[in-house]
DNA sequence: TATGCAGATGCAATTATTTGCAACAGCAAG
DNA sequence: CTTGCTGTTGCAAATAATTGCATCTGCATA
């Protein structure tokens, strides 16, 4: 219960309000334990409360992601995708082949943080960072070449 | 007219046809010398051919980034913004609270990809690589705390 | 120069996400 | 327990981007 807890807790904390709406939306996601997209969170409360909206299931997760919450995971094809933000694994790898995810430690972000921060004093948000690529197992499969592909 | 003739040359040499209305946006795109929308290409291509299509301009733009003949910026707030790849300036970084962006040299991605590369075979695509964040300017202007805000 | 075909385009419709607005409802204060 | 203020919701419409499909055309070949 410590998840679903603690986003309460910062629901709380924050001052916004605590409606069943965002309760719903929450559990959704608990229940889940994977990453689903809005569309998916909406079918999945529906049942229970058939009021429920696209557009608020979106600005839930928008404020969610603000609260750290939740992470979006944004496969540049087809629809974004939420998943809790369980302590550590906040950043994604998204292989552009078998579409698969992978998590990412915050670790290996630090540096970079480091040099933009010290180069132009810029500081990158790294709450929830998503990178696509191509991960070994297809680099290995299809065409080694190391360089672009198609779509 | 070097980036022009790059770039014409790249679509010769993938095979892809050179069709009039890739010439006019990649012209659109030359004339204008910084980012535009593909709304904004779209405009500005309509006078001189009417019939240009959205949908034209978008799926040219992806050829473009796929051939590295242009950059896509994602503001992740308005529309995506596109410019010609000029040599050496594939990244950026785009301020979230003033909105500039800035030019990030693929140097400071190196070791990013290095870390990836050993820890787990995972090439990222890094030929246009877009980071949201909070500049110099805009930290010590507003509240300096360093964390989140608003919107 | 005429011909064929795969790739490209225009158009309309679809998907993904955001936004304006009036009605509504947490929750703090009385 | 009632009231009021403000944040939130549902609904509809707008915006951004993508896609299916029939038609068209660059360009390699004969």
């Amino acid at each position: 219960m410590s998840e679903r807890t603690d986003a309460l807790e910062a629901l709380r904390a924050t001052g916004t309000r605590l409606t069943p709406q965002r309760v719903m939306i929450l559990q959704a996601m608990v229940d889940a334990q994977t990453h689903l997209t809005a569309d998916e969170i909406h079918g999945r409360v529906h049942p229970v409360y058939p009021y429920m909206d696209l557009a608020t299931v979106y600005r839930t997760l928008q404020l969610f992601k603000r609260l750290h919450i939740v992470t979006e995971i944004d496969l540049r094809d087809g629809p974004a995708q939420y998943e809790l933000a369980g302590a550590g694994r906040h950043h994604h790898m998204v292989c552009r082949v078998c579409r698969g995810t992978f998590d990412l430690s915050p670790h290996y972000l630090d540096e970079f943080r480091g040099a933009l921060m010290t180069a132009f004093g810029f500081e990158p948000d790294l709450h929830s960072f998503t990178i696509t690529g191509i991960c070994a197992a297809c680099r290995s499969d299809a065409g080694m070449p190391g360089e672009e592909g198609h779509r």
